[in-house]
DNA sequence: GAGCACTGC
C-alpha cells in the first residue's frame, strides 16, 4: 500500500480539501485514486458528518473498486484500532441498479452516477453525504455531466458542508477547474511504465492494411509481449483477424513464435462473453480492476487482441506490451433536427489516444504504434471526446431536471460544463410537450412528474401511464422491459452463428403482423408460460442473460408503478387473453400516445414512410422488422417507431401498427406548438434563431405534413430515389 | 433486404 503514489500526497490532498469546497484531482492510471481518495478523507474525519459517495460511470467499476477499497479499509482499521474486518455492505458498500449493498452503517458508498441521480430525485440536497467524489469525469458520460451541473449548484447552497472532488484527465482538468470558479487542481502521478510512441509517416490509405503490416512487423521483429489492436467495429475486426491468420500462417516456420488471435467486442458470441465474465478478477493492489480475457496465454506464444474501444476503459487485458491504434472509433450520434441517430466512424480525441497508449505500459515498458502522423494527432484530434450530452437526445435529461423543481434554475439555461445546442434542448421540449410531460408553457405536468420516476425513456414511461388507464399495464410493462434490454437479447451476429440460425428456423412468435413491439411481448409471454425455462431461451436462440435482465427490469418497473399507484395493480405477465383472438388495440393505442413524437405515415401506393414531425423524414421499415403487409402487399397506413437510425439508408427500428384516429389528435397538438412559450417565454433572440432553423412558420410545415398533396408526393418519390443505396445506382449507371 | 461502438437508471 505504501508504494501507491497517491498516498505520498495525502497531506496535500487533505489540506486542499479542507480549504476548498471543490478540488480537481488529475490522477493518472495506477495512481490509486479510485480506491484511496475516499480512504484518505475517511481517515481525516470526513465520515463523521456524513457519508462519502464515490460515483463511477460503470457498474463493474463501482462493485470492484468498492471491494478493493474494502481490503484497504480492513488493513487500516486493523492497524489503527486492532479491530476485525468489516464486511462489504457494512462500512464500505456499493449501490448499482438491482443491487443495493449498503446499510445504515455505511460510511463509504460506491455507486454508478445513474444511481446517484435517482437518489437526488428523492433527496435534492444530498444531505446524507459529506463528500461526493465524481470519478472518471473525463469520460464525460451524460450522467456525469448532469451531476457536474447539479453539484455546482449544491456547492453554493450547502456552502462549507459539502466537499466535492472530481477526478479527471490531464487535458481536461483546467476546464473543469474553470467551471468550478478556478478551484485548485492536484496532480497525482500514476504507476505506468514508459511507452514509446511511434507515428506513421503518412496517413494510411487503409488503416486495416496498415494495422496488418504493423502487427506482422511486431511479430517478426519484436521480443515477446502481447499486441492490442484498436479497430472500430465487428466488421473490421473480423477482417483483420482473418488476414492476420493467413499472413502468420504463411510466415516461415521458425522465423517467429506461435500466435493466438482473439477478437474482442461487445457482440461476442455468448460463450466467449462467458469466458471473459468468469475470469473477471482484481488487478494488483490499487490498480483498476482487471478482466483476464482468455488467460493465461500459452507459453512461447504471442497473443493478438483485436478490439473495439471496449479495451480502452471497460476491459483490461493483462500482458499487453504493444498497442496498435488506428485513430478511429465508432460513435453513435443524435441529430436533433431530424430526430435521427447514426453510427459514424470518427477520429478519436487526444484523451482517447493517450488512454490507448497507456494500455501498453501496464506490466513493463511498451510501444504504441499510431497509424497516423503526429501532425494529425496535434492538429486534427480534439483534446477531449465530444461529451455524450452533445450527442444524445435530451428528452429524458430535461424531464429529469424539470422534475427536480429547482426554483433557482431554468433548465434551458442550466449550467452545463459543455452546454448542448439550443436546437437539441428545444427538440427535447417538443418531445416532452407532445407526450404531455410538460404543458404549453414548459412547466412539468403531474403526468411528467410521475414519468420522471421511471427508469425509462420518456416515450416508454408515457406508454405505461396510458396503458394503466386502459387496463393493459401488464403487457406494457413487458414491452418496456423487453425494449430496454433488446440489444442483449439476440446472440452475437458473427457469420458462423448466422449460418447456424438458418439451419434451425426459430419458432418464435411473429407479433401477429402488428409489428415488433407485439413480437417482443409475445416472446416474453411464451417464456412466462414455460415458467422461465432457461432451455426455452437457448433453444430459441436468445441470450439467457438478456432475458434474465428483462425479468429484473420488469420487476423493478412493477415495483415503481405500484408505489406510484399507491395500491395494487394487476401487473402479472397475464397470458390468459391469448385464448381469444386479440388485436392488442389497447396496447397499440397506449404505444401511440407514448410515441407521439415517433409517428410515420405510409406514402400512397408503396411501402415507404414519412415521419410526422417538424421536419418530415423519408424512411423505411427496417428489414429486420416483423411488421406484415396486407393482401395487397401494403404495410399499415400509420405506424409508430422506437428509433430512427441512418445506416445504409434511414430506417425505423422497432415498428408497430397504429390507427389513423389515434394519430389525428396528436397532429392537432403538433400544429399548436409554440417553441417560445415552451422555452418559458424566451426573448427575441431565441425567436430569431428559431425562424432561421425552419425557414418558414411552424403552421406551414405542419400543413405540408398533413396535406400529402400531389406535389409533395412527387417530391417524396424523388427523395426516395435519391436516398437509395448509392452502389446500386452506380451499378445501373455502369451497365 | 440488412447489420450493431459503448454505457446506464
Amino acid at each position: 500500500m505504501a508504494n501507491l503514489p497517491i498516498l505520498q500526497y495525502e497531506e496535500k490532498i487533505v489540506e486542499t480539501v479542507e480549504q476548498n469546497p471543490v478540488v480537481v484531482v488529475i490522477g493518472e492510471t495506477g495512481s490509486g485514486k479510485s480506491t484511496q481518495l475516499s480512504q484518505i478523507l475517511h481517515r481525516h474525519g470526513y465520515t463523521k458528518s456524513g457519508i462519502i459517495g464515490v460515483t463511477q460511470p460503470r457498474r463493474v467499476a463501482a462493485v470492484s473498486v468498492a471491494r478493493f477499497s474494502l481490503t484497504y479499509y480492513v488493513v487500516v482499521r486493523r492497524r489503527v484500532a486492532q479491530e476485525l474486518g468489516v464486511r462489504l455492505g457494512e462500512e464500505v458498500g456499493y449501490a448499482i441498479r438491482f443491487e443495493d449493498r449498503t446499510s445504515e452503517r455505511t460510511l463509504i458508498k460506491y455507486l454508478t452516477d445513474g444511481v446517484l441521480l435517482r437518489e437526488i430525485l428523492s433527496n435534492p440536497d444530498l444531505s446524507p453525504y459529506s463528500v461526493i467524489i465524481l470519478d472518471e469525469a473525463h469520460e464525460r458520460s451524460l450522467n456525469t455531466d448532469i451531476l457536474l451541473g447539479l453539484v455546482k449548484r449544491l456547492v453554493n447552497l450547502r456552502a462549507s458542508k459539502l466537499k466535492i472532488l472530481i477526478t479527471s484527465a490531464t487535458l481536461d482538468g483546467e476546464k473543469v477547474s474553470k467551471f468550478f470558479s478556478n478551484c485548485p487542481t492536484l496532480n497525482v502521478p500514476g504507476k505506468l511504465y514508459p511507452v514509446e510512441i511511434l507515428h506513421s509517416k503518412e496517413r494510411p490509405t487503409s488503416y486495416l492494411e496498415s494495422a496488418l503490416k504493423t502487427a506482422i512487423d511486431i511479430h517478426v521483429r519484436e521480443p515477446e509481449g502481447d499486441v492490442l489492436i484498436f479497430m472500430t467495429g465487428q466488421d473490421d475486426i473480423e477482417k483483420l483477424v482473418s488476414k492476420l491468420e493467413d499472413k502468420i500462417q504463411s510466415l516461415d516456420e521458425g522465423s517467429c513464435m506461435d500466435a493466438v488471435i482473439l477478437p474482442l467486442h461487445g457482440s461476442l458470441p455468448p460463450e466467449m462473453q462467458a469466458i471473459a465474465y468468469l475470469l473477471f478478477e482484481m488487478g494488483r493492489a490499487g490498480e483498476r480492476p482487471t478482466v483476464r480475457v482468455f488467460s493465461p496465454p500459452p507459453p512461447n506464444c504471442r497473443r493478438f487482441i483485436v478490439s473495439t474501444n471496449i479495451a480502452e476503459t471497460s476491459l483490461t487485458v493483462d500482458g499487453v506490451v504493444y498497442v496498435i491504434d488506428c485513430g478511429y472509433v465508432k460513435q453513435r450520434q443524435y441529430n436533433p433536427s431530424s430526430g435521427m441517430y447514426s453510427l459514424d466512424v470518427v477520429q478519436i480525441s487526444k484523451v482517447q489516444a493517450n488512454q490507448r497508449v497507456g494500455r501498453a505500459g501496464r506490466t513493463r515498458p511498451g510501444k504504441c504504434y499510431r497509424l497516423y502522423p503526429s501532425t494529425v494527432y496535434h492538429d486534427e484530434f480534439l483534446d477531449v471526446t465530444v461529451p455524450e450530452i452533445q450527442r444524445s437526445s435530451l428528452a429524458g435529461s430535461v424531464l429529469y431536471l424539470k422534475s427536480l423543481d429547482l426554483s433557482d434554475i431554468n433548465v434551458l439555461k442550466f449550467d452545463f460544463l459543455d452546454p448542448p445546442s439550443s436546437e437539441s434542448l428545444e427538440d427535447a421540449l417538443k418531445q416532452l410537450y407532445l407526450i404531455d410531460a410538460i404543458d404549453e408553457n414548459g412547466s412539468i405536468t403531474s403526468i411528467g412528474r410521475t414519468m420522471a420516476e421511471l427508469p425509462l425513456e420518456p416515450s416508454l414511461s408515457r406508454m405505461l401511464m396510458e396503458a394503466n388507464e386502459y387496463g393493459c399495464l401488464s403487457q406494457a410493462l413487458t414491452v418496456a422491459a423487453m425494449l430496454s434490454a433488446e440489444t442483449t437479447l439476440l446472440p452475437g451476429r458473427s457469420k458462423s452463428t448466422e449460418k447456424k440460425r438458418k439451419h434451425t428456423p426459430l419458432e418464435l412468435p411473429d407479433g401477429s403482423g402488428w409489428g415488433d413491439h407485439i413480437q417482443l411481448l409475445q416472446i416474453y409471454e411464451c417464456w412466462d408460460e414455460c415458467d422461465y425455462d432457461v432451455n426455452w431461451v437457448k433453444d430459441n436462440g436468445l441470450q439467457v442473460r438478456g432475458m434474465m435482465f428483462v425479468k429484473d427490469i420488469r420487476k423493478q418497473l412493477c415495483q415503481i408503478m405500484q408505489k406510484i399507484a399507491k395500491g395494487s395493480l394487476d401487473v402479472r405477465a397475464n397470458h390468459r387473453w391469448k385464448e381469444s383472438r386479440q388485436d392488442y388495440r389497447k396496447l397499440r393505442k397506449a404505444l401511440c400516445v407514448g410515441y407521439a413524437n415517433q409517428l410515420a405515415e405510409r406514402m400512397i401506393h408503396h411501402n415507404g414512410y414519412r415521419t410526422l414531425g417538424f421536419k418530415p423524414q423519408l424512411v423505411q421499415v427496417h428489414p429486420s422488422s416483423e411488421l406484415k403487409t396486407d393482401e395487397e402487399g401494403l404495410l399499415p397506413n400509420y405506424v409508430v417507431y422506437h428509433e430512427l437510425i441512418a445506416t445504409s439508408r434511414p430506417y425505423m427500428r422497432n415498428v408497430c401498427a397504429v390507427e389513423m384516429q389515434w394519430v389525428m389528435p396528436i397532429l392537432k397538438k403538433l400544429e399548436k406548438i409554440d417553441i417560445n412559450k415552451l422555452s418559458g417565454g424566451a426573448g427575441q433572440m431565441e425567436e430569431a434563431s428559431e425562424k432561421k432553423l425552419t425557414d418558414m412558420p411552424e403552421t406551414e410545415v405542419n400543413a405540408a405534413v398533413v396535406a400529402n398533396d400531389h406535389k409533395s408526393r412527387i417530391q417524396a418519390a424523388r427523395e426516395r430515389f435519391l436516398a437509395r443505396k448509392p452502389n446500386k445506382l452506380s451499378l445501373v449507371a455502369l451497365s
